[in-house]
RNA sequence: CGGGGUGUGGCGCAGUCGGCGAGCGCGCUGCGUUUGGGACGCAGAGGUCGUCGGUUCAAGUCCGACCACCCCGACCA
């Protein structure tokens, strides 16, 4: 470790592989494409888990788990979807040395398995709806990899519902957005876009797809979350039916959702520095770093008393908080490896801090003398606890202005193609596939999503100059 | 799967025209001095040079095949 990180304006994914590794977060597994992820990013994945399952939790959903195997029947019952998953599948051929009857297929998502499992769930109007999350691991044989962004292997949560009518699975759909936003702006500080995913982007089987978009510090977009309307397809697969209150025979209206372990790279890359990571205090694993300046032999006892007095007022306040007493690292070292390793604010306390009763408190997303101030050692934990949302509301401030900064609403092709290249291009789409293609074979640009919030009215298209009524979000995507 | 690149102690690399004790930096272990922005000294440990085959008196070095990984594309959360 404590290796130079390749700076962002040289090389971005160096940068970001650099960050995730020297940081600490994942390393790479002996099998191509996977990931080991290591306690502090698993520590990262669990704050996010747990921040997304409360509101899981407070939204009528429950957790449940489905196997990881599914029969490869069930894969190919819905056209679409075996369309979308089949180049990506892992396939297990033998089992105990005897070939199966059956080919079993790891879990790329878990729609048809759950679909089966529905069917014989719901009878009647009065068993709807179903409302069930699973956090699981699933597997999708990628050509390209990249740790945290896309792993042959990954960990997510997968929701999936069944309703008695279309309005209440679209209702369901657009809640879950509702979550994954609030999730990302609050708890990830990662300001993001909703919207409506084009034809051509949308997920395999589903009736609807929407995402929400978030900006990358090099000014690509990423989908950090994804909330389906799936219609009927999935029931008249599946044969998931209930008998309504008029004793008639109707197939369920089922949605899905998930944001995976992606998410950590999404936070990676919106708030990181040429430094390492900075991690949104919300979600860190460590708020808040002491680290002590040792002083003389006769200091030193105060010093690291003074230390774990401040410690543990932190922690008994609910705050997250790490005394470094290694004394086998220099100060300066350490400060470099939680800078490093984003911890929010940096507590140094040193002899002359002991003797005025004071500390110094360091924030991770101001580098340098603005970002430190003395506070009194007298109330500090409330000070620190308000410094922390502080500093999470100036990463989102933070990310809302690069991401508008590099927002535009070109008015002719040629400027668009310009802008697409660096940055989000707001513009007028007809909605055809052509003009999709068209944008993505001379920029490289797709569209992201067609944002919830339209400007009203209607215009011309970007590509093609046929009548409009929407505007999409185009942008190069991970 | 196409294009490019790299395989030498844990990590990053050097190793010339093939030439005879396989090196450097970081890290690691021990002891001592240090510590307000990546400390220093001394003493140590650690290597089938990716794999297989070939050429040669002699291969880390030349040739061939294979394998693995990384980066860039097409596919995707």
């Amino acid at each position: 470790m404590a290796e130079k990180i390749t700076p962002r304006s040289q090389d971005y994914s160096r940068w970001y592989t650099d960050v995730v590794q020297q940081a600490q977060l994942a390393d790479y597994a002996p099998v191509r494409g996977c990931m080991v992820i290591r306690p502090y990013g698993y520590a990262l994945w669990e704050n996010i888990r747990a921040a997304l399952d409360r509101r899981f939790k407070e939204t009528g959903h429950e957790n449940a788990y489905f196997p990881l195997f599914i029969p490869m029947s069930f894969i190919q019952k819905e056209k679409e979807h075996v369309e979308g998953f089949s180049p990506e599948l892992a396939v297990v051929t033998h089992g105990g040395g005897k070939e199966l009857e059956e080919p079993l297929v790891v879990r790329p998502t878990s729609e048809t398995i759950i679909g089966h499992m529905y069917a014989q769930w719901i009878q009647s109007y009065r068993d709807l709806p179903i409302l069930i999350n699973q956090w699981a691991n699933v597997v999708r044989w990628e050509l390209r990899t990249r740790l945290f962004l896309r792993t042959m292997e990954f960990l997510w949560q997968e929701g999936h519902t069944a309703h008695a009518t279309y309005e209440e699975a679209q209702e369901e759909t657009l809640r879950m957005l509702d979550v994954y936003a609030d999730f990302a702006i609050n708890e990830a500080a990662v300001p993001v876009i909703k919207g409506r995913k084009s034809e051509s982007e949308k997920f395999a089987g589903a009736e609807a797809s929407y995402s929400i978009e978030a900006m990358m510090g090099d000014k690509r977009a990423l989908q950090a979350g994804t909330s389906h309307n799936l219609g009927q397809n999935f029931a008249k697969a599946f044969n998931i039916r209930y008998l309504d209150r008029n004793n008639e025979l109707q197939y369920c209206w089922t949605s899905s959702w998930g944001m995976s372990t992606r998410m950590v790279g999404c936070i990676i890359m919106v708030h990181g520095d040429d430094q390492g990571l900075i991690l949104p205090p919300r979600l860190a694993p460590i708020q808040v770093v002491i680290v002590p300046i040792p002083g003389s032999d006769a200091e030193r006892g105060a010093i690291l008393g003074a230390c774990e007095a401040v410690r543990k007022a932190l922690s008994d306040n609910g705050i997250r908080v790490k005394l470094d007493d290694r004394d086998e690292y220099s100060p300066g070292w350490k400060f470099n490896e939680w800078e490093l390793r984003g911890v929010p604010l940096r507590i140094e306390i040193g002899p002359r801090d002991v003797a005025r009763e004071q500390v110094v408190v360091a924030r991770r997303d101001k580098p340098g003398r603005e970002g430190k101030s003395f506070l009194p050692m007298a109330g500090l934990h409330q000070t620190v606890a308000d410094l922390l949302v502080q500093v999470q509301q100036d990463m989102l401030k933070r990310a809302i202005e690069f991401r508008d900064e590099n927002t535009f609403e070109p008015q002719d092709y040629e400027s668009f193609k310009e802008v697409v290249a660096n940055g989000f291009a707001r513009a007028w789409w007809c909605g055809a596939t052509a003009c999709e293609d068209r944008v993505k074979e001379e920029t490289k640009a797709t569209t992201r999503n067609i944002p919830l919030e339209q400007p009203g009215g209607s215009g011309r298209c970007i590509v093609c100059g046929a009548p409009a009524s929407e505007i999409a979000i185009f942008a190069r995507a991970y």
